[in-house]
DNA sequence: TCTGGGGTCCTAGGACCC
DNA sequence: TCTGGGGTCCTAGGACCC
């Protein structure tokens, strides 16, 4: 079997690179790459969290995911930019596109990586890594942003070259590099190891991915179970998932949530959030065809504590009415009473169903298919916010909530790669 | 003006069945 | 006398990713 080439592409600092290459398009002077800037929420209505920051502003130690108020503490300066996804989009699949032209296996892996399969491409490119060189300054010339490239055999290792420095880099990282370049870099930044698993590491003095390699797995595996062993896998190198290409992996699951502008304390309310959640997420199962057959609710209090309850039903159903008022028990069943500062509505075991199976138990949906269908049809002619149930009014709550159905979904985060 | 939103997978414990 | 044991399904919570 031949060696694989594995490329991985990743966007330098995506949402900020991308909002900083637009106003430069729309005639502004400042790079916001330039400056200490970030994109970041509204934090009136409790969105404030930074999302992605420039090199400068990590300078003052500003990191993804504070809280604007403590990234502001840290540079009073700092530039905020809000989030634009529909221009995310644009540039995550203008990206893909370029990618396409080298070859036909390329992964969308998240909004601002892809992953392309290199093997046996050399003869149509030439050497990977001036192919890359090729494919990272054309990106830059034409989409006026920067993307670090890994090369490597695998999918996991690419991923970690590309993560090497930045920005504007291309990187390699083959198995003979892993003990020079990979074993020195702190056990955080292996693929896989987020705060849990590197404190549960860190106090047994396991400090570097190096540190990692060289620990029996045995003890691995009786601390962190399975992950214990893919850890220590990764810190070896050894991975073998494919790039998938192009067509979805099958979705597990829907879900859609958000932060509310206030505390929620009322369950009439609370079951308008409900509602409107479900409008969105329900709206998704119709357009993508799919029929739920779990619906989980969840909510975050004012002390910010997280609690969910899910329920499978007896058919499966893409109806909103139905959803919303299983929703609204599942949500009786599980609220004490307490201030309600983020709530979710999620689908899952899905399934294609041609034919719609009524139990003589059931109530007649029949009439709500009817309106779902003509709201839907609606919506997607003249926007999501043309027609609205009238309990919205004066309720100080959005009528629908959640992402805008992507007219071409990726494949999201898959079994580990 | 403190702390987003979208996912997937794993684990543990209880119910239930044979 | 004592307190099987394996399998599956369901649920809640936690871990990870971007």
């Amino acid at each position: 079997m031949s060696k694989h080439i594995i490329f991985h592409i990743d966007v330098n600092s995506a949402y900020l690179s991308w909002e900083a290459a637009y106003r430069l398009q729309q005639g502004d002077s400042l790079d916001l790459r330039s400056v200490p800037s970030v994109v970041g929420g509204d934090p009136l209505t409790r969105h404030g969290i930074v999302l992605a920051k420039s090199i400068p502003a990590k300078k003052y130690d500003i990191k993804t995911g504070e809280t604007l108020y403590s990234a502001l503490s840290k540079c009073p300066d700092l530039i905020i930019a809000k989030p634009n996804y529909l221009l995310f989009r644009q540039c995550s699949q203008a990206l893909g596109d370029i990618l396409k032209e080298y070859s036909p296996l390329i992964q969308q892996f998240s909004v601002d990586e892809y992953f392309v399969d290199f093997t046996s491409l050399d003869q149509l490119w030439g050497d990977p890594l001036k192919a890359a060189y090729l494919i990272k300054d054309r990106v830059k010339n034409e989409l006026g942003f920067t993307v670090n490239i890994g090369i490597s055999t695998n999918k996991l290792l690419a991923k970690m070259a590309s993560e090497f420095q930045k920005p504007d880099k291309v990187h390699t990282l083959f198995s003979e590099e892993i003990p020079e370049k990979m074993w020195p870099l702190p056990i955080e930044e292996l693929f896989m190891v987020g705060r849990a698993t590197s404190q549960k590491l860190l106090s047994r003095n396991i400090k570097t991915i190096g540190d990692l390699a060289h620990t029996d797995p045995r003890i691995l595996r009786t601390t962190l179970k399975s992950h214990g062993i893919l850890i220590w896998n990764y810190a070896h190198g050894i991975e073998n998932s494919p790039v998938r290409p192009g067509g979805r992996v099958k979705v597990k699951g829907m879900g859609n949530s958000t932060t509310l502008p206030f505390d929620v304390d009322s369950r009439k309310e609370a079951h308008l959030v409900l509602l409107s959640l479900v409008e969105t997420v329900s709206a998704r199962l119709r357009h993508d065809q799919y029929f739920a057959q779990l619906v989980a609710v969840s909510f975050r209090t004012h002390e910010f504590l997280s609690y969910s309850h899910q329920r499978k039903i007896s058919h499966p159903t893409d109806c909103t009415n139905e959803i919303w008022e299983i929703a609204c028990e599942l949500f009786d069943e599980l609220w004490k009473g307490q201030p309600l500062r983020h709530m979710g509505v999620r689908v899952s075991e899905l399934c294609h169903n041609d034919f719609l199976q009524l139990s003589f138990f059931e109530r007649d949906y029949e009439k709500d298919r009817k309106i779902d269908q003509t709201i839907d049809v609606i919506r997607e002619r003249f926007g999501s916010h043309s027609i609205m149930r009238s309990s919205y009014l004066h309720s100080g709550l959005k009528a629908m909530t959640g992402g805008v159905i992507a007219e071409e979904e990726y494949p999201m985060m898959t079994s580990l790669l």
